[in-house]
This record gives structure tokens, C-alpha cells and sequence, in this order.
DNA sequence: GCTTTACCTCAACCATACTCGAGGTCTTAC
DNA sequence: GTAAGACCTCGAGTATGGTTGAGGTAAAGC
């Protein structure tokens, strides 16, 4: 544990800008995951005089935007690219965050949609027996194989995401 | 790639043992994978004279349920454990997968109401602009949290699992 | 001014889930 | 019998998402 006082913090120096450990308290994150998410280009800081680093307010909700994504699947990788889509000039507005949400929305309702039709298939298929043969859809997720051999192939390599990874 | 030859194999030997070359094709998974399978107790083999694993044909299914529960979200230590349930000393029957199938499906109903429900959410939220106030549901997931000091905390801490993980 | 707390960097480490390569042996086909 | 291909072990490497610790500096409280 970095810092795990809890007793409000003031913020610092110049009322605006926020030190580190005031963005880790306020987000729920350790200071060395906002230090990571920042080599990873997904928040920036500048410096002040003494080199410790500085945040505008709008680091609050990227940590929580952050938060959401990876809760929905969303690697670091792919939530960078987007977070990269905002404007660097100004904050950025609700209807900004609206585009991010709408694109990983799509990628949520793909991710539900997996899953579900997977409990279908499992009610359906694991205790029965079918799992033994080649056609059955749980162990040839859409019956793309065709006569090859006998016996079943190629059980998804669908890599679930994760570390946050899983389907 | 440890062998990518495609010609149907013959079974190893007699007929009823299968070496690790058959199982990494009948289930298309790596041999790699399989020998990283047996390290973590998810699998079982026997050697014969020149050292070679020998596998029955319940391996398989093995296989096939791993297979199954990872794209669940269930993490290799968990479906261990459940495999490990299994008896040794018989060929597992159907109700014996079932049994497994019905614990799954229990994590995997859960797994698609939090989904859904951050969905909905997200839907809700994320362009409104409460998600930098502390009541926003999102950031705040199960309201747990009174009034510490000012601004919201605790984002959602639940790591996705996975490596094939992620919520 | 002095002490405590917070902050800095950088390298190493943890866990999950595998893959790859080296160096050597076994089996199988011809 | 011999050569190719499959198999063996063990250690290291990959990717993701961080955490931990050492050694040192800055800022805040009294």
C-alpha cells in the first residue's frame, strides 16, 4: 500500500490542480496504477516545480471512464485508443463521453449476446452427451468445420480478454 | 506450432490410448497446452514404456469442458478444483458434467446480469454528466458508500478474470 | 528548523494462460 | 536399419494489468 490514509485531503498547491495521491483517494485507485495508466498514455499530468506531477479535474472521470471499460471487457489498449479520441484543446464535453460509451455499448451488447447464447448451449448441451460428437454447437461454435477426420475440432480459441480478460 | 501435419492420425498403439499428438488434434488445442494442462492437475496421462503419455478418451471431453468454462469467464484454478471433483475411478457420467455444467452456469447467469446491468447503466450515464458526482450508480456500484469527505470513490474493483478474464 | 508524509524513478515481481526453443529420445514408415 | 517425425523436459519468453521495494527528493505540519 502506497498511501492508505484516510483522512480528507486539501487539495494541492493552486486549488485547481490535483497531486496524485488527491486523484488515487478521490478514484478509489492506488497512485501506482494512475502512475501505470499514465506510462500507458491513458491520463497525462504536467510537473510542478519540485517534478511531482499535477492533474486537471478532467483526470477524474478518465479514471472513471477507465474504471467502466475494463468492467465491460475493454483491454487498456483499446480504452488508450479511444480516450486518444478526445480532444486534447478543451475538456471534453458530455457529448464526447456519449461516443465513448456508445462504442464500447456495441461491444458490451456483443459481449452479453456471446455469453447468453453460450448458457443456452450449455443448459442444452454439456450433460447430454452431445459434447462427445462433432456436431454439437457448444464444442463447434458456428459450425464451421466440416467432415474433417473424425471426431470433434477446434474448441473456441475465442481469448477471452483478460487478465480482464474471459469472453 | 509443434506439429501442424493435417492428415488424419491413426490412434497410438492399442487403439484405445491416445497420445498427446491425437488429443491436440481431436480437440484443436496446442500439445504445449496439454502438457500446461497436466502441470495444473486439469488433466491426466499415463506414460508408456518410452515415456510418452498415453491419454483414454475421457480427455476429451476434459478437454471440451475446459474449453467450455473458459469461455464462461471461469478462471483454469476453478475448473480444476471442479474437475477434481470428479471420480477417478470411473469413466464420468452424464450426470457427472451436468453437475459441473449447472455450477457454471450459475457464475455465467451472474456474469450476464452485471453485464446487463452496466449496460444499462452505461446507457444512462456515462454522456450525463453524474458520472463526476458521487451518486452516479456507475461509479458507485452497489452503494456502498456515505459521505466520505467530498467527490465519489471506489470505482468497481472487480477484476475481471481472465487472461481469459475480464468481466 | 525539523520531522513526517507524500512523492519521484526504475527495476523487479505477481498472477494468468500459454508459447517457444534447445537439446535429446522414441516410434513409425519405408 | 535408417531417417523423419513425434515426443520428452526444462527454462525462458509473451501479453495483460498491475504491485512492491529501494534509494532519494519535496512539501506540509508543528
Amino acid at each position: 500500500m502506497e498511501s492508505s490514509n484516510t483522512r480528507p485531503r486539501r487539495l494541492a498547491a493552486t486549488k485547481q490542480a490535483l497531486s496524485v495521491g488527491d486523484v488515487a483517494q478521490r478514484c478509489g485507485v492506488a497512485v501506482s496504477t494512475l502512475h501505470f495508466y499514465e506510462t500507458k498514455g491513458l491520463i497525462h499530468s504536467w510537473r510542478n516545480a519540485g517534478n511531482q506531477r499535477r492533474y486537471t479535474r478532467d483526470v477524474l472521470r478518465r479514471v472513471a471512464v477507465i474504471k467502466i471499460a475494463q468492467r465491460t471487457g475493454v483491454p487498456l489498449a483499446e480504452i488508450q485508443q479511444a480516450l486518444a479520441t478526445l480532444p486534447d484543446s478543451r475538456t471534453p464535453t458530455a457529448a464526447d463521453w456519449r461516443r465513448l460509451s456508445e462504442r464500447w455499448r456495441a461491444a458490451l451488447d456483443e459481449r452479453i449476446t456471446q455469453l447468453t447464447l453460450l448458457r443456452d448451449q450449455l443448459d442444452g448441451c454439456i450433460g447430454c452427451g452431445c459434447l462427445s460428437l462433432s456436431q454439437c454447437p457448444l464444442r463447434n461454435p458456428g459450425d464451421v468445420l466440416g467432415g474433417e477426420g473424425e471426431g470433434a475440432q477446434r474448441l473456441g480459441s475465442d481469448h477471452v480478454s483478460n487478465g480482464s480478460t474471459a469472453v
